[in-house]
DNA sequence: GCGACAG
DNA sequence: ATCTTGTCGC
């Protein structure tokens, strides 16, 4: 994977014309107890940095969390999205000491040119059962959404529903949500909609971007909280 | 050739 | 994704 580093666009395609096979769209789940949201932002160009948090889904309460940096393995590139993102996830998730049943991604699943986008991607990598939750289109087309909260319209590319376009609060826009991997799409939108609350975005992702952007503080004060060794920055071993 | 284009 | 203040609306 660290051999991604110097791929071209055109191996990277290769490359998930052959992973795209291997990701399963039907139900293969745990008893899901965990579920993790994960959120990746930059530091410069240079360097990547992932944030995962781990909720308890009964009262998404967080149990745990990590964070982890390593070097922008290439640009953003629309399509290509996983070979930039995928190596700093899995070194955070690695760091985790309590491990998720399930995992929501920024990004598409399956809603992707070739079916692997970067949940479905680190679904392949992991293992783990993945949504990938978007906040905007990559591919597709869909009729109007519905107004109330917890409907949706199906995402269509080439007669194949790949997504479903969710109103996770109504009067805002809505999420694009598809498989990631070992998840179909009905229990994609169903997880979703138990992880979120009364805002747009799926308390798991709304507390991975709040770790990663240790700006506000009431992430922080529920951490410190939590069963690791130490504070946010503690937990970032030797980068 | 002309747009579209996750994060 | 990131750069950034105030501001319109429930």
């Amino acid at each position: 994977m660290e051999q991604w580093a110097g791929l071209t666009p055109k191996q990277a395609i290769e490359l998930q014309r052959e992973a795209a096979g291997q990701v399963i769209t039907v139900d293969d789940l745990p008893d899901i107890r965990l579920v993790a949201g994960v959120d990746v932002g930059f530091e410069g160009r240079e360097t990547a940095r992932a944030a995962v948090v781990v909720l308890r889904l009964d009262d998404l309460e967080p149990v745990d969390y990590a964070i982890a940096r390593s070097p922008t393995p290439m640009p953003y590139i629309p399509g290509l999205l996983s070979f930039r993102e995928c190596p700093v996830i899995l070194k955070a998730l690695s760091r985790l000491i309590i491990k998720p049943d399930l995992l929501l991604c920024d990004g598409q699943g399956i809603a992707h040119p070739r079916r692997l986008g970067v949940a479905s991607h680190t679904g392949l990598l992991t293992g783990l059962p993945t949504i990938g939750v978007g906040k905007s289109r990559l591919i597709g087309s869909h009729g109007p959404v519905p107004e109330n909260r917890g409907e949706w319209t199906p995402l269509v590319d080439q007669g194949e529903e790949i997504g479903a376009v969710l109103r996770t609060r109504a009067g805002v826009k809505p999420l694009f949500i598809s498989p990631g991997h070992r998840i179909s799409l009905a229990s994609a939108v169903h997880y979703v909609m138990r992880c979120t609350t009364r805002y747009r975005l799926p308390e798991t992702t709304r507390w991975a971007d709040g770790v990663a952007s240790a700006r506000s503080h009431r992430w922080l004060d529920q951490l410190k909280k939590l069963p690791r060794a130490s504070g946010p920055e503690g937990c970032v071993s030797a980068d």
